[in-house]
DNA sequence: TTGACATGCAGGTATTTACCTGCATATCTC
DNA sequence: GAGATATGCAGGTAAATACCTGCATGTCAA
C-alpha cells in the first residue's frame, strides 16, 4: 500500500465528496460527478485522477462517457495500519495521559 | 469532528512517523521525539502542533519539558466515518464494476 | 546566580496544491 | 458529414505547505 497517496487523496474535501457520492451511486460519469460540484470540469478531473493515482477509484470507458467505480481495499488497508493499531492500545494510552496528568 | 484536520494530519509521513514514535512510547518529550526524526527541531515542532490542533495528540508541562500523548479517538471517529461506511459496501461496490467491464 | 538545556516565537523561501482558462480530441446522433 | 456532447491536455496563478535560520523565554542544577 502506499498510504501517502491515500492519506493526501483523503486529505481534501472535495475527494472526500466524490467517494460519497460514488457512495450513493457508483458508476457515475464525470459529468454526473460534476454536477455535483461547485467547481470546474477540469478541476474535478484532477481530484478524480488523484484518487485514481490512490487506487481508491477505478475507472471504465464506455464510448465518450468515463465510469467512476470505488474501490474500498485501500480504505480497508489504512484501517488495519493506522486505526486498529492505535485502538488496540486506545485504553492504556488514555491511562498514560490521566496518570500523567495525576503527577504519577 | 473535523476530518478535514484529522485528514490533513495524517497525509503527511513525518507525522505519520511521530504518531508511530509516540505508540512505541507514549508521553515522549519533544526532544526524544526530534532524535527519530531528520530535520530541524522547529520543524518538529510545527508538526506535533498541527496533530494537536487535530486532537491526535494531548501535550502536559513537566518543568521545561512538553510531554507528547496519542489520543486515539479521532482515529476512530474516521474509522466510524470514512471506513467503515465503504466496507459495508465492499462486495457489491466491486460486483458493480465487474459487471461494467463484463459489458453488463 | 549562572550556565546549560528544553522549548517558543518570528520571519523567510522553495515546493506543492487547488483552482482556473483555452483549446484539442473523441464519440454519439441526426 | 455536421453539430452537439463528453472528456483530455497544456499552461498559468494564488494560496498553502514544509522546511529553514535566528533569537527569545523559561527551567533546572551546580
Amino acid at each position: 500500500m502506499h498510504a501517502d497517496d491515500v492519506f493526501k487523496a483523503l486529505a481534501d474535501p472535495t475527494r472526500r465528496r466524490l467517494l460519497d457520492l460514488l457512495c450513493e451511486q457508483n458508476g457515475q460519469t464525470l459529468g454526473q460527478l460534476c454536477e455535483h460540484l461547485d467547481m470546474a470540469r477540469q478541476s474535478a478531473t484532477q481530484h478524480l485522477g488523484i484518487l485514481e493515482a490512490a487506487n481508491l477509484v477505478s475507472t471504465v470507458r464506455r464510448g465518450r462517457e468515463k465510469l467512476h467505480f470505488i474501490n474500498p481495499v485501500p480504505l480497508h488497508e489504512v484501517y488495519e495500519r493506522w486505526v486498529r493499531k492505535f485502538e488496540k492500545q486506545r485504553l492504556s494510552l488514555l491511562h498514560d495521559l490521566k496518570r500523567e496528568l495525576e503527577g504519577e
